[in-house]
DNA sequence: TGTACATCAGTGAACGCGCGTTCACTGATGTAC
DNA sequence: TGTACATCAGTGAACGCGCGTTCACTGATGTAC
């Protein structure tokens, strides 16, 4: 063969890391199979050598985008006790930084609003996603000794994705700051994460 | 002429009114011009005659969306005391019926994340609808005698938004009631709104 | 060891369709004289 | 009072472009004999 055995596999997760960026930039109609392919350094005739559709790229690029998040996530609060883990996830998903980097954030802050006008494969992922996410929180939350984790993570998770979007909207700087630190706070003394819970934590 | 003198804003009018609509329920990308005109019984050559272009009738209609949320909003609060009316229109906004009626919906929950990806002209005319709606909550909540409303409108409505889009990708429906519900019980809590302050608002 | 053939990731031209936009035309009515 | 002309919302064919998809071909390497 012209290349090696694990070439293929590698173009494959090129194109994918460059549709994941893709699909949360410009969302998912308007990413392009051939910009998709020129970014990994092919031509677009290519494409259907590792993907059966556009829409087969867009749910694989999909799912790992969650991936990311996931891992990021993981990263994130590695170390961490309970209650400070949750809060410094907070802290780094309702931040201006993912404010500023839709193309590496989470897609349900990028992406809430076209899922329901996607193919029904697109929507099952993106719920799968959705479903992952909020159950990672809700662990976290019933760790910090709270029982109505499974009960209040779907809505705070919609409380954080909901600031990042709308902070994208608003071109006052100063104005977007705000709203996304006050969602922090608001969204953490929810969760009983005031300073003085996180100070005791650290004491135990 | 052929056509009465109101005929013409008759039609605009009409071509509006299914462009709002449409513009919710397919989004921005995917609302047709031959669509919108079918809708108002015309063909699609004399599009040009009412609006400079598409982008024109997007940014037209989305106002069209703000007003018609605007007026319903007024509505549903009309005569009842400031913590009640608040309360009442969380009820409403962040409700099972909105979350299954986009096309009527609030533009900001249907079209949040298309925003970012829109023309200038669309954002500049979507952030003035934010902040129009968001100013109308900061006033209600002040006039339930917080003093943070100006501080707090922003991160409430992106809680509301964010519940409601998010709920319209949960298929389970007892799963998004119960995100739905867990929303405005946090948000309202949030705001001072609970059972007891709302007895005593009207008793006074 | 050498020759013919198979394989297959990638190329680039072409196809087809949707859709925004343009344009010559229609036809009913108002106006000028 | 009647005739010629202007107006203009709306029609429907056509244009042009972007883009997903198809397809014949390339060229480097592996395999059969």
């Amino acid at each position: 063969m012209r290349y090696s055995d694990t070439h293929k596999d590698e173009t494959r997760k090129k194109l994918l890391r460059a549709a994941a960026v893709a699909l949360r930039e410009k969302g998912p109609d308007k990413l392009g199979v051939a910009d998709v392919m020129s970014a990994a350094g092919l031509t677009h005739g290519g494409f259907y050598a590792h993907f059966k559709s556009k829409d087969d790229l867009l749910i694989a690029a999909l799912g790992e985008a969650f991936a990311q998040g996931g891992r990021r996530a993981m990263r994130v609060v590695d170390g961490l006790p309970p209650k400070h883990a949750l809060a410094h996830y907070i802290d780094f998903y309702v931040s201006v930084s993912h404010r500023d980097h839709p193309e590496n954030g989470c897609p349900i802050t990028a992406l809430n609003s076209d899922n329901p006008r996607q193919s029904k494969k697109f929507r099952a992922a993106f719920e799968a996603g959705v479903k992952s996410l909020a159950g990672g929180l809700a662990n976290w939350i019933k760790a910090t000794g709270n029982p109505d984790g499974e009960k209040l993570a779907p809505s705070i998770l919609a409380a954080m994705a909901g600031a990042v979007a709308l902070s994208r909207t608003i071109t006052d700087g100063d104005l977007s700051n705000d709203l996304l630190a006050t969602a922090r706070d608001g969204i953490k003394t929810r969760l009983g994460l005031t300073e003085l819970a996180l100070a005791n934590e650290m004491v135990q």
